[in-house]
RNA sequence: GCCAACGUAGCUCAACGGUAGAGCUCCGGUUUUGUAAACCGGAGGUUAUCGGUUCGAAUCCGAUCGUUGGCUCCA
């Protein structure tokens, strides 16, 4: 006898034996036709398993992210099966759920191209059409290995599985394929599904290892909410920074220098005004400021231990009979700056800042508009501290990275640990030490923080720290390594209360990472509207012909007096137009002026993504204006 | 770096073996406009580059460069 534990409580008996099925048929027959699968004492199985003796069951319906993910891995196996049907050449290797969808990696010679989405999907309709049900089968290790016959990738995955028992689930039209499941119980339950793309991607991640075909799929509980995907998808598309970037002039790439961005007028005016706030931050939280060559002579990096550990990266050049490398980081010119004077324990903890300009060599399949540079400025510094000020000197940093995030909008961020990782420079103790200062400087603050394990750079332990934008993607920007190997490579010392000399903690550090990329971040976070105190054009002035173009320029330049970056369209188009135009750069604020505003010394404001207007004194505008920037105030409502 | 796709005017795209086009942008003119696009005209391209096939190539083939989407890597 099976006693049925329900997620109310209430308690169904029925014979041992009983499939989840048929417990979810007398819960209720609408609750059986939209059952995928059940969850049997927390474990999730097929809706045909089996129930003995004392067990809870949870019915998994479409509703459930878990029944969302089970829809998905057997849309998974039935494109497996359309391709195999189209290609039968083709050999399945490994076909996981993953954010939105799925995918299958496959061995195939024959590249399968965009042009046979249609036929994949076609064919994959017709499974479905066809309801056919998904059947487990179950049985030992040993077995399994036998069944497979030696088959590479399919054995490879048994040796890899945890567990005595595999299982194979057969479906479609004869079908069969080794997986743990669970699975949907027919394939009429898919959902709605679309093949997105194909790309190449190598054998258990392994660059040594041979490149697979792996085709991606999305799938969705139904066409409604296939269709909300895809216009998502139509929509971050706009959102993408180097769209944007051409439409507001802000950058541009040439072939000239693949990888290294030309920053436009206006994307300076974005730059400049991080900077500036950039800088106040740091003043107050005493950070003083150098600036270090980006051409330096190659001993200095066979000193700093990059010559060892990131030369693939690194730029080189050779003059006068001498190698120099471009620097891929500033540290070692920073130590060159330390070095030029001797320094007391008085002076510790001591913060130097630099915006440095660094370039790295970086493969040319991985760079991407201004996420992924060549050449890119590094919001860098780098704290000279004693061992004991550490942990007090790494709070100081999160505090300063928290706040200049919170400017910029950004609200939900999280912290990352990453320790010693296999190529390293430095002893066990070392990063011991390393290491546990960072945790204890995260307790102190309360931080919750997640742990990658041999993450971290060659020379320290680091904490990274990751913001999540408004399409809810996450981002790492800042950063805080604490290196005790570079002090000891370039003898680095200070002297201490007991007239000693000591080797300095170096605790090396970014808040926003790289600026062009963090510009890009910016862009498709604000989608291109960018705050006032960032905006390009504060304000453009739409005089409503001619008549008022004297009024318009004379606005324009009492509001520039006040600092503020604006402009006119004194074109002879009709306002519609003007305004119509206008809109495609996404100024903050359209100011409409017309013999009504002259005569009353005002400006009629639309503000930036609202329809209604507002007519306010050139003077009370100015005034508002003026103070939203100095506050960094998000919102543009007056 | 690897796999695949793609490179046509400043931008977005047509033309898919037979004389390279459109809209927007830009320039000149008409119009003097009241809240998301008035009208007329003009300029702008060795179709990424180099080579091949063909009577004929933007179109087919190859190489190179670049871009895009992934893989590996990473700020």
């Amino acid at each position: 006898m099976a006693r049925i534990k329900l997620p109310d409580g209430s308690i169904i008996e029925a014979d041992d034996g009983v499939t989840a099925k048929q417990v979810a048929e007398k819960i209720g027959p609408g609750l059986a036709k939209a059952a995928i699968a059940a969850k049997i004492n927390g474990n999730l199985v097929d809706l045909s398993a089996p129930i003995n003796g004392d067990a809870s069951i949870q019915i998994i319906t479409a509703k459930d992210a878990e029944g969302l993910e089970i829809m998905r891995h057997s849309c998974a196996h039935i494109m497996a099966e359309a391709i195999c049907g189209l290609w039968p050449n083709a050999k399945l290797v490994y076909g996981p759920t993953v954010d939105d969808g799925f995918y299958y990696d496959i061995d195939l010679e024959e590249p399968i191209r965009p042009g046979d989405f249609e036929r994949i999907e076609e064919k994959m309709g017709e499974i479905v059409k066809a309801d056919k049900p998904f059947i487990r089968k179950e049985m030992t290790r040993a077995e399994a290995i036998a069944k497979l016959g030696g088959e590479k990738y399919k054995t490879d995955n048994v040796n890899r599985a945890t567990g005595d028992i595999m299982s194979f689930y057969s479906s479609g039209d004869g079908f069969e394929d080794l997986c743990r499941g669970p699975h949907i119980p027919s394939a009429g339950k898919a959902g709605a599904f679309k093949v997105m793309s194909v790309a190449g991607a190598y054998w258990h991640g392994d660059p040594t290892q041979k490149m697979l075909q792996r085709v991606y799929g999305t799938s969705w509980r139904n066409r409604k909410e296939l269709d909300e995907y895809l216009t998502r998808l139509e929509e971050a598309k706009k959102r993408d920074h180097r769209v944007i970037g051409r439409q507001l002039d802000l950058f541009s790439f040439n072939d000239a220098g693949p990888g290294f961005a030309f920053m436009h007028p206006n994307g300076m005016i974005i730059w400049n005004s991080i900077v500036d706030f950039w800088r106040g931050v740091h003043k107050r939280f005493g950070y003083e400021e150098i600036k270090t060559p980006i051409i330096l002579n190659k001993e200095l990096w066979h000193r700093s231990g990059h010559w060892d550990h990131y030369k693939e990266n690194m730029y080189f050049t050779r003059f006068d009979d001498t190698d120099y490398a471009i620097k891929p980081m500033n540290c070692p010119g920073g130590c060159l700056v330390y070095q030029t004077r001797k320094h007391s324990y008085r002076e510790f903890p001591l913060r130097v800042a630099e915006l440095g300009l660094v370039h790295r060599h970086e493969a040319s399949g991985v760079i991407h508009g201004l996420f992924r540079v060549r050449q890119f400025t590094q919001d860098d510094a780098h704290i000279f501290c004693t061992p004991d000020q550490i942990e007090a000197e790494i709070i100081g940093v999160i505090e300063l990275t928290f706040e200049i995030y919170r400017a910029f909008g950004f609200k939900d961020f999280h912290i990352e640990l990453s320790t010693k990782p296999e190529n390293h420079i430095g002893s066990d103790e070392i990063w011991e030490t390393a290491t546990n200062a960072l945790i204890n400087a995260l307790k102190h603050k309360n931080i919750d923080y997640k742990v990658n394990e041999g993450d971290g750079a060659f020379y320290g332990p680091k904490i990274d720290f990751h913001i999540e934008d408004s399409l809810k993607r996450s981002w790492q920007l800042g950063t805080i390594q604490l290196d005790f190997s570079m002090p000891q490579r370039f003898e680095l010392v200070y002297t201490d209360k007991d007239n000693t000399e000591k080797a300095p903690v170096m605790i090396h550090r970014a808040v926003l990472g790289s600026f062009e990329r963090f510009i890009g971040i910016l862009i498709e976070h604000y989608a291109g509207d960018m705050p006032l105190w960032l905006a390009p054009q504060q304000a453009v002035i739409l005089p409503i012909s001619e008549k008022t173009n004297d009024y318009a320029r004379a606005v324009e330049a009492r509001l520039k007096a006040q600092g503020l970056r604006v402009s006119c369209d004194l074109t002879d188009e009709k306002i519609g137009a003007k305004i119509a135009r206008t809109h495609g750069d996404k100024p903050a604020y359209m100011l409409v002026v017309g013999p009504k505003e002259s005569q009353s010394d005002s400006v009629n404001v639309r503000i930036r993504g609202q329809e209604q207007t507002k007519t306010l004194k050139v003077d009370e505008f100015a005034a508002i204006a003026v103070k939203k920037i100095a506050d960094k105030q998000l919102e543009l409502a007056l």
